[in-house]
DNA sequence: CTAACGTTTGTCCAATCGGTCAAAAATTGC
DNA sequence: GCAATTTTTGACCGATTGGACAAACGTTAG
């Protein structure tokens, strides 16, 4: 197998992450096919003939910024870990997905565009890599719920609603700034998200009685 | 004012509604770049000139689809009433927003789309009769909290955190299938997720000890 | 200096796009 | 039936798109 990409040149390897930068611009905010070449080109401050040197396709771009940007997105739900206290590790996972979302907005956009399209390009790793993933650390939260340590839910809904939450503030960021308004609306929004999103999961997952 | 469309023959309302059909069907799952007038006409089995004939440019259909997806999208959180039980009415909210999700995941996605490109043609309304009709039911629910009816919470990420949590089903629906695999992410996957969102809102908000 | 190699760009192309237009076809009012 | 009106369509247009290509430019090793 070459599956090991032989990058060559210093210059190639500096001018490919100019535009995947560029690109990642680009896609998330216009989608891939709302997106041209000259866009993308343009962003990197190159021309576009010189950007097709070094991706042949525009597809290219798109499906190198996606493989790159799956790894880091899984990152947060790969550290849950069964040693810690349940709840404790809970709040990190949710403290770190809504991180995620305020320091990445755009990866998070360009991932809601791809699976809005219905998920064309990435519906294998969907259901091998990602539901593995899910299914295992919903085993990890099912055994906390066993003992005791958290009240029972269905932890895959619980997993999809940790998600939908935390990448709202990224996916939907403009919403939420029109709908706060220019006060409540400015960079402590997501300090108000992390105590309110702590208050619902940590306090609503607390053993009952 | 000529605000009011006079729409002439009956032929002309039952093409119109045909080509909206066709065009919230070709929209939602293309985006609106990603979507061309050919594809919009096919769908609705007509040629590309006729559809024109109805709606003069592609534009104006996507702005229609979108005044009507406005009205019945907010009509839920209308809907919420300081009139009955505190509870009964958020359960209430939550089990009418899942529901439009399963019911209508086009419209969603379609809404999904535009704010996620940065609503450039809703943003005004976003900003007033959205912002405007927000912040008067976190009046309503802060006003439950300050009797003591619910938990206290932030009544805005309260109201955003059901939005993304309910329209998650609708948006990510290929994910969740995916993830859920072909056992759970049958037709019972709209019962999973009511019954837990459920526990986790109504739970969760019950007011303390 | 020069040959070899890596990089950049101007020019071009075929396909697709949104939209026009005039003429044909269907419908309607009388 | 006939004229007026509405509806439908084939042909066409200019603009934009993704991409090809060869020539030019730059860099470096000998």
């Amino acid at each position: 197998m070459d599956t090991a990409t032989p990058r060559r040149t210093r210059i190639q390897q500096e001018k490919r992450e100019l535009i995947l930068e560029a690109a990642l611009e680009v896609f998330s905010t216009n989608g891939f096919r709302g997106s041209t070449i000259d866009q993308i080109a343009e962003a990197a401050g190159m021309s576009k003939p010189n950007l097709l040197y070094y991706f042949r396709r525009k597809e290219d771009i798109h499906e190198t910024l996606m493989q790159r940007l799956l790894d880091t997105w899984l990152a947060p739900l790969r550290e849950l870990d069964d040693i810690g206290d349940p709840l404790t590790e809970l709040r990190s996972y949710i403290r770190r997905k809504l991180e995620m979302a305020r320091d990445f907005p755009r990866e998070s956009r360009l991932f809601a565009n791809e699976i809005l399209q219905g998920a064309p390009r990435i519906m294998p790793m969907l259901e091998g890599e990602l539901k593995t993933l899910v299914d295992e650390k919903a085993a990890v939260i099912k055994g906390w719920m066993r003992t005791g340590k958290i009240a029972r839910t269905d932890p895959w809904h619980l997993i999809f609603s940790i998600w939908a939450t935390t990448q709202h503030y990224a996916d939907f960021d403009v919403q939420v700034r029109a709908v706060l308004g220019p006060n409540r609306g400015g960079d402590g929004r997501f300090e108000d998200a992390a105590r309110f999103l702590e208050q619902l999961f940590i306090d609503g997952l607390k053993p009952k009685g």
